[in-house]
Order: structure tokens, then C-alpha cells, then sequence
DNA sequence: ATAAACTTTCAAAAGGTTTTGAAAGTTTAA
DNA sequence: TTAAACTTTCAAAACCTTTTGAAAGTTTAT
């Protein structure tokens, strides 16, 4: 397979990949093409590349500005803007951890706290079920928090080798 | 807050969290319902309480069990279905690990190993970056390949345990 | 064999999300 | 100023996913 074949395969791959896990297509293309692009691109040249408009182009590179993954360069003497994607993947996916937790978990967490509290008669099965699921889920959730928390906090190596060591 | 009240806000809840990560909302909200549920539900009962159609409930149902997350149950004498979910959430969160790993993680590890193949010039900066991210990819998609593996095979309390462990 | 009870299918409709592109807005240079 | 260069906005269009519901299919009891 030549560059500009394999470039093409990653950008789709990776933009399937988004998809599945609830990141717009054609964001996770545009991250995608700025990772294999040692240089920052203009909004012109992502809209080139990737054959979708102006507007699409410019809401999806400020989005992926809002998940700080994309930088804006402005380069002396030029008017233009270029956009440059971080690509040390592990502040990628602390980046992406970091978001998504404060986003989506959160907010979990925060109702299922509430859902937690909920009183009602201990011989009604309904209330059992549901007071058991709460808490074992509410547990859960915590733990996850707890494990993102580490790994926001956490160097690479460190981390992995600490997940590792689990099954020496 | 009232029972119904709050079994009504964690089916919302869970429906928009799954939505968020990739599952169909309704898939989701049948799911929730049966985890808030303490015996089986009939095809006829999750259209009324999700009020949805008989296409999607039955379509949801099985999507439910091919996820295994659900199961049909056949009471004696009775000629219709039951649908009746585990209420144990590390059972659900290995199993939806399990499958999403199946399902999306090990195309884009297949895919990844074709791409850190391509060869290229190794002054090219095009051909430096893509192999670089190629590489550092592939490496933390296999220490999350890894760590799922970890996570099928553990106890609950063994997996928490030591993850909490890293930061004693 | 028939009919009732129940499940599955799938084309069409609804609903939701993403994309477009032209117009409006902004910044800079002269 | 003015106008060129560039960025942002957003209503409408395109696209994609989900849902509906009636019809077809299946199973069971008699």
C-alpha cells in the first residue's frame, strides 16, 4: 500500500471508529488528517482534502478546538489560520477521557446520587430491584470515575504498567 | 422523588448516556426498564411502558439478546415470551465490553497493523508523521485490547482492588 | 385442518443529525 | 475610508437512523 492510499484508509477508519463511539464522522476525519500532516493545514486545504464545505470545515475544527485536540497557528506576515493537531496519543486520550467525563459521566453521576437517595418499602420488590440497581451501578460509576481520575493524573508508561502488573 | 418517578428518570438518563456512547436510545431505555424490573416482561408490557411499536420492541428485544444482555424466558403452560435482563452490572459491563471489543475494537487492530506495515521514505515528514502515529496507535490500541482482556477475566472486586492499588 | 395467539418482517414515514453555501461579519493593509 | 482576505453563521437541504404498523409468518391447541 503507497502514503496516499494508507492516509485515505486511516481518515475512514478512524472516522467509522468515531461514529460508533459518538464522535460525528467527520470530526474524527478531520483529527485524523491532521495526524498524519506534520504541518498545520488551513481551513481551505481540510476542505480540499476531505471535499465537505466551508462551514462544515470551520464548525468541526472549532469543535475539535472545544475538545482541545486542535490548536489554531497563526503564522507571521499571514492572515490565514492554520490548525495543527497535538500527536502524542496518550495526552490524546487523556484529552478525550478528560471531556468525555466531565461531558457525559458527570451528569450520570450526578442523577444516580439522586436515584440513590429514593426511599420506599423494603418487601416491594419493585423497590428492591430498583434500589439494588441504583447502588450497584452508582458503585460502578464511581469506580470508573475513580480510574479516569488516575489516568488523567498518570504517566503513560506508568499507567500501562500498572494495569500490566495486575496479571505478573 | 416517587418510585415511578424515578424509575422514569433513570430509563431517561441511561437512554441519553447510551446515546451519547453509540447505542440506540431506545435499546438503552428497553434495557434500563428490565434492570428497574424485577421479573420478566412480555413484548406487549415494554410497548406500553416505553410506549413504543411492536416493530421496534420486538427488533429492540433481540438486538438486547444478541448483545446478551437479555434473555427470553418460556413460563410453562404460557405461549408468550418473557425478556428478562441480568441485574448484575459487572456481568453487563464485561459483556458490553466484550462485544464492542469484538465488534469495533478488532477491525480498526487488524487495519492498524496493515498501516504500520507501509513502507516510505524515511526523510519523507509525510511519511515520518503517518508512520509515527501508525505506530503509537497501534501500541495503545493493544494496551486497551490488553487491559479488556484483563477486565473479561477478572473478579469484580479483584479488577477495582487492584486498580486502586496503582495509586495506594 | 383450522383458528387463535403470538412473533417477525420490512417498506414507508417520521425524526434526528449533518452538511451546504451564500450572506453577513470581521480583520487587515493600503 | 475602502476593499480584499478571511472567518463565522444559520436556514434550508441532504442524508442517515429509527420507528411504525400492517401484513406475513409461525406455533400451538383443539
Amino acid at each position: 500500500m503507497q502514503l496516499p492510499e494508507a492516509k485515505q484508509k486511516f481518515i475512514e477508519t478512524w472516522g467509522k471508529l468515531g461514529s460508533e463511539w459518538g464522535i460525528n464522522r467527520t470530526m474524527a476525519q478531520v483529527h485524523a488528517l491532521l495526524l498524519v500532516t506534520p504541518d498545520a493545514l488551513t481551513t481551505e486545504q481540510v476542505m480540499e482534502e476531505l471535499s465537505i464545505s466551508r462551514g462544515n470545515a470551520n464548525m468541526t475544527l472549532r469543535d475539535l478546538m472545544s475538545w482541545g485536540l486542535v490548536e489554531k497557528q497563526l503564522k507571521p506576515g499571514e492572515r490565514k489560520e492554520y490548525f495543527y493537531a497535538d500527536k502524542d496519543i496518550w495526552n490524546i486520550a487523556r484529552q478525550v477521557a478528560k471531556e468525555r467525563r466531565k461531558r457525559e459521566l458527570e451528569p450520570v453521576l450526578k442523577t444516580l446520587e439522586e436515584l440513590v437517595q429514593v426511599k420506599g418499602d423494603k418487601n416491594d420488590p419493585d423497590f428492591k430491584t430498583f434500589n439494588k440497581s441504583m447502588t450497584d451501578i452508582n458503585k460502578m460509576s464511581k469506580n470508573v470515575d475513580r480510574m479516569l481520575d488516575t489516568m488523567l493524573k498518570a504517566d503513560e508508561s506508568w499507567f500501562w504498567g500498572s494495569i500490566f502488573k495486575m496479571f505478573k
